[in-house]
DNA sequence: TATATTACTGACCCACCGGTTAGTAATTTC
DNA sequence: GAAATTACTAACCGGTGGGTCAGTAATATA
């Protein structure tokens, strides 16, 4: 009999090849969320991800391909289901707009997936080569997918004639920065914004703003 | 004759106590604002104000006290001067908030100031006391001023009624994100953003969102 | 010029973390 | 059940950076 007690106690560890990519990734996400780029050790990801360090350097090459695989796993897919939805949809450029940041929020602002869009905010200045990596992967697709529905609003003159560029950067801004506070300051105010009220508020403005005068309700609100 | 070329030569430092302080603050802000909070060396910052480490540490407590520091000799002066401003205003409302958005731009977005404001955002989750102190000294204050603001066009009839706490986080996000960006991912654009043509953008459409129905043209543009 | 004062230096400490690898134990194969 | 395979561990390495402090050199004083 052996003075440990092992009988019947489970192995220290078991092989399982199979699971271990995905179950680094969801710890990866958390922690990546959690604690920033930067400040993610490896170690912390390891351990939550219930096994040791040199583990997860079998399946991921360093930390920064840990991160491409956590954005290619998480956001890249949601972009594709936006190009899809922009592509068919049928309503009017008004509602495809509204539909479009609402679903935005709900898929990822509303996540943990926000805090990547956070995190790459803060820190993509000192990791030049993620940034461009983000920057292909992420943002120039969300950006031409917004600016396609203002042409598509412009076009059928629901929409007034503006920058388009610019009109994108100011759509886009009350989301992400709505991302950034939840996960930054909103903790210590004294009122937390109510995340719904505060996208039907700005909804409301945006859809008053981008109309052309004379302003007509047609949103279905 | 000593065999080194110390005749004439410069000392190799100098006894500057009253110049330190500020000359060690501009590096600091310097390197802040370049690396972030987390990834700044205080060799580095030492080094740019043309001392040792060790001298910082004779000037400044730790690290975060010499962030404070910071933001005290840049941010905070610039508040007492934005509460100044709007206390004594006397035109519209909509000229005021015009004026208060392009004079922020100017005084803070504008400069390299904007990089507290990012790193701030960026970071506070990792720095919970630096958060609290910024959320103080800087945001909560901020907040206050737009929305006093937006009180103004409200009981004058200019702004329809809405959320202030909403409006208020919509209106400051373009402008935040408008410093981030040029921070994070402006470099990588095929077309970096242009603030001005940008701010303009945005301040037409938060009048045409902010007035009364029905719509009116009473802001100077 | 001699002595006292102190602003400043630079070497050091130590905890941390990305990345490596020799060895081990779970599993597979025969 | 023995041998071969390999998923996994854990100890290690080397660079880094916040913070410390004994010593030094510039300045003040007399």
């Amino acid at each position: 009999m052996p003075t440990t007690l092992e009988i019947k106690s489970k192995p220290r560890w078991e092989r399982r090849k199979d699971a271990r990519p995905q179950e680094l990734l969801a710890a990866a996400l958390d922690i990546f969320v959690e604690r920033g780029y930067a400040a993610t050790r490896l170690d912390d990801v390891a351990a939550r991800a219930g096994v040791s360090k040199g583990t997860l350097y079998l399946y991921f090459e360093n930390k920064e391909e840990l991160f491409k695989a956590v954005v290619r796993e998480n956001l890249v897919p949601a972009l594709n289901e936006a190009e899809d939805y922009v592509e068919n949809y049928s309503g009017s450029s008004t509602d495809l707009l509204r539909e479009f940041i609402l679903a935005w929020w709900k898929r990822i602002g509303e996540t943990k997936l926000s805090g990547i869009t956070k995190l790459m905010m803060a820190e993509s200045g000192n990791f030049p080569d993620v940034a461009r990596f983000y920057h292909e992967e992420v943002i120039s697709r969300g950006n031409t997918l917004i600016i396609r529905v203002l042409e598509r609003g412009m076009q059928s003159g629901e929409f007034r004639r503006i920058d388009k560029v610019h009109a994108n950067l100011i759509i886009v801004s009350p989301v992400l920065m709505l991302m950034m506070w939840k996960h930054s300051f909103n903790a210590l105010q004294p009122h937390p914004i109510s995340n719904n009220d505060y996208l039907d508020s700005f909804l409301d403005l945006i859809t008053r703003g981008l109309h052309a005068a004379p302003f007509s309700f047609s949103n279905t609100q």
